[in-house]
DNA sequence: TCCCTTTATTGTCAAGGTGACGATAAGTCG
DNA sequence: CGACTTATCGTCACCTTGACAATAAAGGGA
């Protein structure tokens, strides 16, 4: 820090939240209507501003808790990065901190206490040519917290936190498979993914209902599994590489 | 953004540089010696606070040259993450967003603008235990830097962000050898690096001089270069791991 | 000059991982 | 029961890696 600053300057610091999930076998974003200025009805990331007193990721969850209405999100958040001060926000500078969650599909709040409609949105209609505008900077946001999910599945366990408790390897797959946007070969990923030592630990216990052959359940080695504070362990070694093309 | 608080709370922002070379094989990073409360005399990452009108990254730059008087630093600057507001700054909520710089050796004013010694300190010397004490949470910063930057050796080109324009590949396996902290075998390195495609090209010089075989000279390829704005795209592909112990 | 030391570079080989894809297994549905 | 669907196991050629031998190209000293 600097030595010379003796007053320096102060900034609002709001927190936005991507929130990915896997709904139907597709890729999707949790976004707000914004019912006020600026960008009043625009689509948005579910964010607000830091408390004093507050952590970051204190702000992260509570922020999403708010406007989505979901008190304890399970899955993973991690912070993305900052974006700012200026430039992002016509009312003046505003430093925004992003986080990343990746959880199971979770049932919203259509109005949350902000008064603000919250909804799933496939990414791919976000993000596509001709694609729905958002709010601030949040396109490019929304590309960066894309882009380090898509990084992630590569090495870590992450996948897992789009999934529940357990989860069969077809479950898994299909995560791979949306947040990549490519399809994988069922046999080839279930040899990785059973044989990957400290990855996967069978439950015994089988799908049932539906069509076709009924799947072993797996959950997360404790190894595997996220411990609080520490990072997700690099599991997947070597990685599971997105193919090329 | 929560549409409810009408004046939200406002946090000094500070940028904190973790700047990491080479230096002797020996990874080292840059820290300056606090001559003001808090932490008077204790070593700390080079920052300070954002001006107003001033992006993050050129507050980073701003500072990196204010206290080590390297106006012009080659070398790969990225966001490491932010920290706090709290618990952090004994005077009060400071934010704390890091960035980390990957840069060849280079030479630091003994005493800058900020009248602050500057100078390189072995990480090592830092991290072990009984190391020396950093101000702030820097010490947590610096380990995050760290982490960060070994794994980015493993599917970037970014290990040539340490060395200059042209280099060897035994200095390029020094690199990793300093910042993974792990001998490699120099003969499956060397086919790791030049057998990649779109990684190296050869410039025809070799070194001389020295002792031993003179050595072909290799820069970058265009591809693997780090354009503005880009993020280091991922040419290791399978990526090149770090040994398990 | 010739040998020794040092560093760079090229090969060799076995073991393991991956992509492509055939073959079975175990359910549901008609 | 037979068709269909999904899960799981096997096979095989190819590639990458780790371990390590061998060769190349300098400088230094006897």
């Amino acid at each position: 820090m600097s030595s010379r600053d003796h007053s320096p300057a102060r900034f609002p610091v709001a927190v936005d939240v991507v929130a990915l999930t896997v709904r139907d076998d597709v890729l999707h974003v949790l976004l707000v209507t914004r019912l006020i200025e600026p960008f009043r009805g625009r689509l948005a990331l579910p964010g607000g501003f830091v408390l004093p007193g507050e952590d970051l990721q204190e702000a992260a969850v509570r922020e999403l808790a708010e406007e989505t209405g979901v008190e304890k999100v399970s899955g993973h958040l991690e912070q993305l990065g900052s974006y700012g001060p200026g430039g992002r926000d016509p009312r003046g500078d505003v430093l925004a901190v992003a986080y990343l969650l990746l959880a199971p599909d979770f049932p919203v709040l259509s109005a949350g206490s902000d008064a603000e409609k919250a909804g799933w949105y496939p990414v791919s209609s976000i993000l596509d040519d001709h694609g729905i505008r958002l709010a601030f900077d949040h396109e490019k946001i929304l590309r960066d917290g894309l882009e380090r999910a898509r990084s992630k599945l590569e090495y870590s366990p992450l996948a897992a936190a789009f999934c529940g408790e357990e989860f069969t390897i077809a479950q898994l797959r299909a995560v791979y498979e949306a947040v990549w946007g490519l399809p994988l070969d069922a046999r080839n990923f279930h040899r990785k993914a059973t044989g990957t030592p400290g990855f996967l630990e069978e439950t015994g216990k089988v799908t049932a209902g539906d069509t076709g052959r009924p799947a072993a359940l797996y959950r997360l080695t404790a190894a595997a599994r996220p411990e609080p504070g520490h990072p997700a362990r690099a599991v997947l070694n070597p990685p599971l590489m997105r193919p090329v093309s």
